[in-house]
DNA sequence: TACACTGATGATACCGGTTGCATAACACAC
DNA sequence: GTGTGTTATGCAACCGGTATCATCAGTGTA
């Protein structure tokens, strides 16, 4: 295992020269620039990046921190989860940076071990899905200045930082523009985890745009389930004996369409022909029901790539001034909305 | 952000003996080591990891390394993968090592890649899915001794190497033995990925079973397909028109057990009553269908724990002789198997 | 010719730990 | 009192880079 010395020693130059052509500093004239680099080639040498760690007093990663109490938790929303790794991934690698995965399952030792791996130099930045985010971790966070990144829009609010995430209005309204295009008339919105956020934003784009198409906006269809498909089914039979019904139905994920299918199924009614059915999130399941189901699509990746690069932004300039930034949803038109 | 020196200093007492604190060599004396804790813990200092590697010239981190060619593709296997990371991610952290997260995605880039990461000392050692092996891989692996666990039965034995997997010829011995003795007679077979080692191993499993229970093995009970939906209901319809046709089915994951589902009830059969259904893998939807579904739970988790120790050993002695690890699988009894 | 300036390179002090070797104190044996 | 061993600690070299400052050759200018 070759070191700068020796690539040094081979060249006939000095570790600083090797150096300089490592980092690309300009002062370094063409010829030496092409020989140093031949005998780096040649040694098939990889400087040490915790040599350079410690010189520039930087670490070379970034942590996405998780946080399963249950390791038995199987949830979709680990797809999720998974699809932001790896646009996270792909913009760091880019960067030559790595990704390390965190695990803050304990509360009560997940400070000591950030702080083990910031005050450590291991990290340099972290990443932090909105649902691991604790006042007390934003508290060590800020007082450590480490710089960090929120995905999902945070429901704590105290100190100002940055984050990403999906923009739930803009999915709202996709979602009733196209029920209306495809001519459904009395569009019901069933969310699943009430106050959450995302809900409350989702709903805002089903009320602006029924508005924004003069239609009346009724209290009435608005519901919310817990998220499961017993609550969802349960619903969905109270929203379908309303009179008149709903001929439509958002609904909040893959899982609380499954509930209302179920309920719709019960009611001895057809999908799409007696009700339109959308769904947010796109689960591999939405092209395993039947019918298929028409969903907001999230794109997950693409916020992951948009939280690596404003860690990026952060960690180049930890003072810089804040910002957010939404992905836009798109749809996916299946059978369950095709009249 | 002290370092060792400032903590010797307020400690009265050289950075040879911090150290040692630090490191828990016995030769320290009982009552310097309470005070340099003591010290240490006022000052909350944290050894700087990237000194400490350089120094020992060892890495404080593990790949596991991924391969998405596509950014789009949602499958359910990245459920395992995911709780597989939380597995491997435990134990490292128990270990004092941390895991990054490497997307091998680019072949030609891959090796270069892989290289750069372990000659220039960021990791320790891999953690490879055998989806993600290559012989070519194994070879730059093996060439530059980089110490490496697959998960999954590796396709490729050139040389020997450690690897862990489920069970899986156990968990075809479960899904028969639970068969039989909630009283089906007639067991059919549909595996997915026809050609696949883990396929073939269940499919022993189910042999040597039926065996042992003295009942015959049926060849025209076996059948495989794609692992699609649509091609196992089709090849589920093929059974059923058998004489006399299956009275429960073991199907390989669960989206074959939904073209299963699809096909029994097209043919105006019920589960379980005509027809028990059991299949691999226990993803949410299991539990989502309708009845149902009994699976063969494969602890993922587990092998996540198990590869974490496997390359634990290994990159303590790297010319340890090799393992392989094999994880139990369970039985998850739900509607689709009680008569 | 002397002087200033610039572009390219070298010497070397760091960064913050670890560890082999030296040393000192003390006990015990002869 | 000298020798031997044991235990606890310090000194300083080293790990492999980076970056500051010094140096030096070459060029332009007065």
């Amino acid at each position: 295992m070759s070191n700068i010395k020796d690539v040094a020693k081979a060249a006939g130059v000095s570790t600083s020269t090797v150096s300089r052509v490592l980092n690309n500093n300009p002062l370094i004239s063409f010829e030496t620039r092409e020989h140093v680099m031949k005998v780096i080639r040649e040694h098939n040498y990889v400087p040490n990046s915790m040599a350079r760690g410690l010189s520039t007093q930087k670490a070379s990663a970034v942590a996405l921190l998780v946080n399963i109490e249950d390791k038995d938790t199987d949830s979709f929303d680990n797809l999720f989860f998974h699809k932001i790794m790896y646009g996270i991934e792909n913009v760091l690698y880019k960067n030559d940076l790595s990704l390390v995965i965190s695990n803050l399952s304990n509360s009560r030792s997940s400070k000591e071990r950030l702080n083990r791996m910031v005050q450590g130099k291991q990290i340099q930045g972290v990443i932090i899905p909105t649902l691991v985010l604790t006042p007390d971790l934003i508290k060590t966070l800020t007082a450590q200045k480490i710089p960090f990144v929120v995905i999902g829009e945070p429901e704590y609010t105290t100190v100002p930082f940055d984050w990403v995430d999906i923009n739930n209005m803009q999915g709202g309204q996709q979602a009733v523009q196209h029920l209306i295009e495809t001519d459904y008339k009395r569009i019901a919105f069933l969310g699943g985890e009430p106050g959450s956020l995302f809900n409350h934003k989702r709903l805002a784009g089903y009320r602006t745009m029924l508005t924004q198409h003069n239609m009346p906006v009724d209290e009435a269809l608005i519901a919310e389930c817990d998220g499961g498909k017993a609550g969802a089914c349960a619903e969905m039979a109270r929203l379908l004996e309303l009179t008149p019904p709903p001929d439509a139905v958002i609904c909040g994920n893959n899982i609380i369409s499954l509930g209302a299918m179920k309920a719709i199924a019960e009611k001895g009614l057809t999908i799409p022909r007696d009700i339109g059915i959308i769904s947010f999130d796109n689960y591999p399941i939405a092209e395993l029901v039947e019918p298929t189901l028409t969903t907001i699509d999230i794109n997950v990746y693409e916020m992951g790539v948009e939280a690596a690069k404003l860690i990026l932004k952060l960690m180049a300039n930890p003072s810089a001034h804040h910002q957010v930034s939404l992905i836009s949803t798109s749809i996916q038109v299946r059978e369950s909305t095709i009249k």
